[in-house]
DNA sequence: CTGTTAGCGCGTTCAT
DNA sequence: ATGAACGCGCTAACAG
């Protein structure tokens, strides 16, 4: 018969191996065996050699403690939830990857809840969140310009908090509540100056759905800095390039379209510009910037390896996820706090002097 | 007085509401009010009286199961763990988007853990997720080429399994778990053939750590093509590109640096290709596709975005991710599955007809 | 159909 | 320093 090998894990029990069952194997009850594997109250009050046969005891059984019976027992969990709107979208995977990197250091574990869009998985999700106990909520998607919906969410957000949550808003949510707040409306702002400096008068903006406080943010300023410069906005400068890259193409086309189209753009985020490029190219035979200037917003990493390479308004997206995360281990305050994020100019090939007439 | 709105939310009892509390509002035990809430087995059971009673009286105290409980006490959850690299790494985000949409229609949340490529981050994930009692855990980031590690990776799968959970691959692992396996090898093929139908004889390859699976798959299907091609790899044709678009530029600047640099190169993602075509359009000055013909791998969003758009290999990448996620939806099964997923060319502007000499 | 009872696995008093 | 006992909130038998 063969030599057991001397650290081979014991047989396992069949199903999860239970505190009880390390505690037993190293023959000490299972408060003790709690006490060594968790050292609770700061100090580790179980003796050396008990400690040990603990250890190796859950060692040898690969033991692992039950978080539900744990998150049960402490009443409280190590878990965070993140909420966006769609993971693929870089804006958001840029975000969530800042904050993941907090987590790891701090042995947060992460649930990521995508709403594809949709206000009522937002309600969802939260409420789900809440049923896990997550200690925290990152409202990372962008708020919804709805009455109705907006009192809704302050109500599960009410609930969060009053079930000793804690909840984190990126953006304008309507909700009182911790939040990072980027600068949309002055970064929109230092699109339109950018184009009106280099001698740009006629504007086209390529937006988003109006449903969204983002776009909404994102609109005023630009609309605000136009009209400042006494350029007011019409309805026909605008398009909703629906925050994707194929409906901006499409509303690319149209907006180009008319008797006096406009020499420069200002695209409510990169995945838009990244189709309206490609409109400007491959639709419409347009030369960038030689005849038509783009700007774009968020400066994900593509954004430098379009073509041609993109100007943009600079949002520190990892940023904004360490932050709400930072927010997170500081813990809730008894009045809401609010970090801003500046946006910034990034000046690359995608914008150059107004053609002349 | 004021008289009190109708369906307004009763006095919420400090902290998160029971079942107990509920039950007692409704005047029903507790067992009822489970059942009420949950329809446990299939039927429902419970009278339509006391039934609404308790829909109500939990409507109106906002009450959310608490999931840790019932957790612990259904021994399940409805959790699935998902494991990449980096959830910023356009690759990672969309199968992860493909599983968070499947894991949205089945009512499961995800746990998303990035390792940023530490195998120890990895193996640590996993008993977390363990920990959780998460009912399934998708590996999706590429698997390690290390002997010690993959026993450790393989006692805890079997460890994950032993306690009741599913593990999913993507990918190469080299343990025995259900898998999806995307062709690397033969994409990789796909992407030398059609740069050899082109007439291209000198070959670079932009790689990436050999410590990844995925990176050894795609090399090792370039280098068999070319092979059976007569033009046997050389250790000089290949560079680490470190699948980071920074270091990929790099490489590829010494790659087409020596005295009869490459006119094709095939790249082992499209992050890096990314890269490759800023450091020969930016800092060599080379033409693509007329002096230089570059394919990528994966086709990520934006590939076709590229300066020039991308020849690329594409992998379903959100498939991959439904695909795993409905291996989870289906259970495990006594013996490992495995569910191949194809790869194709998608001919775009950077390849083109090698230069004469 | 509904209520009572007994765990699920763990942390935490309270004794010792 | 260690063990015994109780409770966290919920589901699952088991009665009625």
């Amino acid at each position: 018969m063969p030599t057991p090998t001397p650290d081979a894990p014991a047989a396992r029990p069949a199903g999860p191996v239970t505190l009880q069952q390390v505690a037993e194997r190293a023959g000490v009850s299972s408060a003790t065996a709690s006490r060594a594997l968790h050292g609770s109250s700061g100090t580790r009050i179980v003796g050396e050699e008990l400690r040990k046969r603990v250890l190796d005891a859950a060692r040898e059984l690969r033991y692992v403690s039950n978080a539900p019976a744990q998150a049960l027992a402490r009443s409280t969990t190590s878990v965070v939830g993140v909420v966006v709107h769609d993971v693929a979208d870089p804006y958001f995977a840029a975000i969530a990857a800042g904050a993941m990197g907090v987590a790891r250091e701090h042995g947060l574990l992460v649930m990521l809840a995508a709403t594809f869009r949709d206000p009522e998985l937002e309600l969802d999700y939260l409420a789900r969140l809440r049923a896990q106990r997550a200690r925290a909520v990152i409202l990372a998607g962008s708020g919804f310009a709805d009455r109705e919906f907006t009192r809704r969410l302050a109500a599960e957000a009410d609930a969060y908090r009053a079930d000793g949550g804690h909840v984190i808003a990126v953006g304008s949510h309507g909700i009182a509540a911790d939040t990072v707040r980027p600068a949309n409306r002055a970064g929109a702002a230092l699109a339109v100056r950018h184009l009106y400096d280099l001698g740009h008068r006629r504007f086209g903006i390529v937006s988003g759905p109006r449903s969204l406080t983002t776009v909404r943010d994102r609109l005023d300023g630009a609309r605000r800095q136009l009209r400042a410069l006494g350029l007011p906005l019409t309805p026909g400068q605008v398009v909703d390039g629906g925050f994707t890259r194929e409906q901006a193409r499409t509303a690319a086309r149209t907006l180009l379209t008319g008797p006096s189209a406009p020499t420069a753009l200002v695209v409510l985020n990169d995945v838009m510009a990244a189709g309206v490029l490609a409109a400007l190219r491959e639709d419409l035979g347009l030369r960038v910037p030689d005849q038509v200037s783009v700007v774009g917003f968020d400066d994900v990493p593509f954004a430098a390896d379009l073509n041609p390479p993109l100007t943009t308004i600079r949002l520190p997206l990892a940023d904004i996820g360490t932050q709400a995360m930072h927010m997170i281990l500081t813990g809730p305050t008894v009045t809401p706090r609010t970090v801003d994020v500046d946006a910034e100019l990034v000046p690359r090939s995608s914008t150059a002097p107004a053609p002349q007439p």
